[in-house]
DNA sequence: TTATATACGACTAAATTAGTCGTAATTATT
DNA sequence: AATAATTACGACTAATTTAGTCGTATATAA
């Protein structure tokens, strides 16, 4: 419970070296990778999908490579959580609401209460609080 | 990440079922698991652990069953997540400092801090906030 | 043309979580 | 004394999630 992946874990990883790039320096996947131990493969999927979703920006070809998209201050890291891992609810009835139980359900609500209470905290953080 | 699992959420139904109960009266596992559809076998370990912890009493036998050991006011939610699922920190190396990646692990100090906000606002919170 | 990149989906492996089963000990009831 | 209902507990299996690999396509600098 509780554990962040190593999906974010590696992207916040991959994300603070990309910040400390001089403006417009390029790193690549396996750069990365072969920095911080990293299995260079996942690595590039979670690189790849941060530029789908225009966090960092994608050069293709020989010497292409990553760099930052935007202001790391400008993302809010329930954002970030939810783009690298989808909706993030301490329990699945928070959003979806396909649930057996939801008849004699008596903890969904005082549930609720402590997810609303680690999104606004998550909400208040920006990826910049990490990365610098 | 940062779900809660079936452990915490049984766990938290069953301590809710037994706080509405009347001053000394006893439910059994079975009674509980039946009464929310959560798998008999399954609760019974759950309210055994809850009991080896203190947090309920069991009384065997015959027309035994459990009933809160103390109020639960004077639980805090860490205390109860780390009975159920061991030291709550969202990286491992914020307790356990076997991991390869330290060396180059820039991430480190900025995870802590996360966490350590995670921790105090389940610190702030009791038992009783949930089964209230 | 080649080497080095990103892009992306399908697949496999590992780890974690969920749930089941067998057996023992305890005690109220009959 | 026997029985039924209960807690106690560890070993086991099943299901789900997470981690990691692979194959193939496309882009581009050299």
């Amino acid at each position: 419970m509780l554990k962040i992946t190593r999906k974010v874990e590696y992207a916040l990883i991959a994300l603070r070296h990309l910040q400390a790039n001089k403006e417009g320096q390029l790193s690549s996947a396996k750069e990365i990778a072969e920095t911080y131990g990293i299995p260079q493969e996942l690595l590039a999927k979670i690189l790849q999908r941060l530029a789908r979703e225009d966090i960092i920006i994608a050069v293709k070809g020989a010497a292409g490579g990553y760099k930052l998209a935007t202001d790391p201050n400008t993302i809010n890291m329930t954002k970030f959580f939810e783009i690298m891992e989808g909706p993030m609810g301490i329990m699945d009835c928070y959003f979806d609401s396909g649930c057996d139980h939801l008849h004699g359900c008596t903890i969904r609500t005082p549930i609720n209460r402590i997810n609303d209470s680690i999104r606004s905290m998550f909400n208040k953080m920006t990826l910049a609080d990490i990365t610098y």
